[in-house]
DNA sequence: TAAAAATGTAAAGAAGTATTGACATAATGT
DNA sequence: ACATTATGTCAATACTTCTTTACATTTTTA
């Protein structure tokens, strides 16, 4: 066994997802729009921004449909799919 | 009020998600794919298509982006958001 | 250069998503 | 009718996402 994700020593590493995301592209495009923002408008809070820009974890779906919805683009444009990890 | 979630007495009673899906329709489409023909193609076991097809719950962002590579057709065309309930 | 605003980090716990296994019902074929 | 295949349900558990709180660092502006 073990498995999927790159665990070390002490404590639980988190394994970066393989979905990406412009997030922060669109948030300077937006305005300069701050995290705390954006959070706000789509109703989470700002360490759930920050995972998410930083990559930590993928959004949930309707987080995901959330999030394309206030920069006014479809979903693809904000994440995206890489698979096997370029 | 009231409430998103319908929630009754005892035990946690699940809110249903507000991201709908074609799942069901683009199996049948594709050659009557089976549940467990898919779960197998996506790698995710037969409950969770059933959990999704019944809309128990939305699938994570990767998992989405997933089934709709093996349908090839684009997210957007196998989940939608629907915000408010339709 | 000091205050304020924006971003980053960490950790515990709640909420949501996925797995496992066991069994029930429906549909299809022989 | 019987066996087989596909679908549905229930419940316990594991894993992932999100919240909350609190504090550290960087960037911006007065």
């Amino acid at each position: 066994m073990f498995q999927r994700y790159t665990c070390i020593e002490e404590g639980v590493e988190m394994g970066k997802s393989q979905v990406k995301n412009n997030i922060r592209k669109l948030r300077f495009n937006h305005d300069e729009m701050t995290q705390e923002q954006l959070a706000k408008k789509v109703g989470v809070t700002r360490q759930t921004i920050i995972a998410m820009e930083s990559e930590k974890y993928a959004p949930s779906l309707e987080l995901a449909f959330r999030i394309a919805r206030i920069f006014g683009v479809p979903l693809e444009e904000v994440f995206y799919y890489t698979p096997e990890d370029e």
